[in-house]
DNA sequence: CGATATTTTGAAATAATTCAAAGGCAGTGG
DNA sequence: CCACTGCCTTTGAATTATTTCAAAATATCG
């Protein structure tokens, strides 16, 4: 007999490891590994919410877009997240793959009855909801109360923290090295900015040697303690998704 | 034989009502109805999370402080909202009442135990739980690209959708009268601005005919098509709690 | 290597903040 | 009942952070 629930692996079947019912396994079963594009879409605006994604590899946008063509990236999600909360059916954002793209998708109404029929899967389950709320309001905070490159800073520390827990080959150490798969447009619509004071605030931070760049997307954190002063606490909630 | 978690009520015990469990009667046995006078806190921040709140009447703003004195409300929560969600021993927020506040409060023990035990009342309670992150992401698109005035514009859709939604005496219609229980540095601090901008939105939007105010703290809502153009969808995501 | 998109930098414009003062309201005590 | 006190709100003027507009520099991709 395999272990089923063993064969794609992902965040959620580690969170269903020490538990069984024949709707866990039936949730594994139906999971399956698809993969996306740069540019794709994982979940488009006002589609119905019939998938769940484990997110493997890759980095997503999910966004909340206005009628006038406003955009507000609402997180960045990358291995380990999950993507596909909805209360509704019809789901209110847009999840984009920034980069190529490996994730899990589950069926939502497998994902339903195992959690129905699970308590000690549906507990670790609420615990991660919890977690992804409580760093939406660390986001809130930023926005709300921060500075431009206060903002910035606390965008390399979020990145650090997600890139740290959230590392395909399980956690692990933060590095002072930080990716950032995203365009400056997609960094300054997470933080409620232009792309302009991004870039600015980007300059800033290198012109006082707290940051190093070898090209725009690979980032080196310098001074660790002036990052914390600027970007708040020591780190960001850890979260899984969204 | 008398229904036990019919005599405090609130929205968590009629949420529980087609189920039964003894964990749920023990969860509702416990429960106690608490009353705070106003500027009271029901949370503090670091405080660890022993209880879990189901607010009766009254209103209660939900913040996190930052160490230099900022302050940004996350949510503001009445009748019907629950307050005390976390994924850690310890609260990062503060609760504190704009009002006379009364409110149940239930060990966090036994609504876990009720969770794990009760499948169809920890669904009701994922959902709820959902519908508060799909409120902070509203919020976070309000505070990230509304303007000043648009952000007070979408604040009184917010504060209207939860009072219909969320009023003591249960779901009703929306009418154009608004309370506004709280200060404007309150509001302020919830949208992200300073108390000046906020007060020069409102009289922006008195000049215009578009809201009118009997004291400061009670506004009509005259003009809905334009408050909600400037506010931005048809309403507000319902949400209960924090 | 050339073409296109992204990022950076500069200068001017603007929305929101800060600083300052006046107006309104609520509660207290004479 | 009225005056006084303190707090909250509104309005005004000056300042500032961020945006907007514009162009140059750099990176990306076929």
């Amino acid at each position: 007999m395999t272990l089923r629930r063993g064969n794609l692996g992902g965040n959620l079947a580690e969170m269903a490891e020490s538990f069984s019912s024949p709707e866990l396994d039936r949730l594994f079963d139906e999971g399956r590994e698809r993969t996306f594009s740069t540019g794709e879409h994982l979940i488009t605006e006002g589609a119905s919410t019939e998938y769940f994604y484990d997110i493997l590899d890759g980095t997503v946008a999910l966004a909340r877009n206005g009628s006038d063509g406003r955009r507000q990236i609402l997180a960045f999600l990358s291995a380990r997240q999950f993507l596909g909360v909805a209360s509704t059916a019809r789901y209110p954002n847009l999840a984009t793959a920034l980069t190529p793209v490996t994730a899990i998708s589950y069926s939502r109404s497998a994902l339903e009855r195992a959690l129905n029929t699970t308590p000690g899967f549906a507990s670790k389950f609420r615990i991660a909801l919890t977690l992804i709320l409580e760093s939406s309001h660390d986001h809130i905070y930023t926005i709300g109360q921060r500075s431009a490159v206060e903002r910035v800073a606390s965008f390399l520390l979020y990145l650090r923290a997600n890139q740290a827990r959230f590392a395909a080959e399980g956690p692990r150490e933060k590095s002072e090295h930080v990716e950032l798969p995203m365009t400056r447009l997609d960094i300054a619509d997470f933080l409620g900015v232009t792309i302009e004071t991004v870039s600015r605030a980007f300059s800033y931070l290198k012109r006082r040697g707290i940051v190093s760049f070898t090209d725009s997307h690979s980032c080196e954190l310098i001074k660790m303690d002036r990052i914390r002063e600027l970007g708040g606490r020591d780190d960001f909630t850890q979260h899984r998704g969204a």
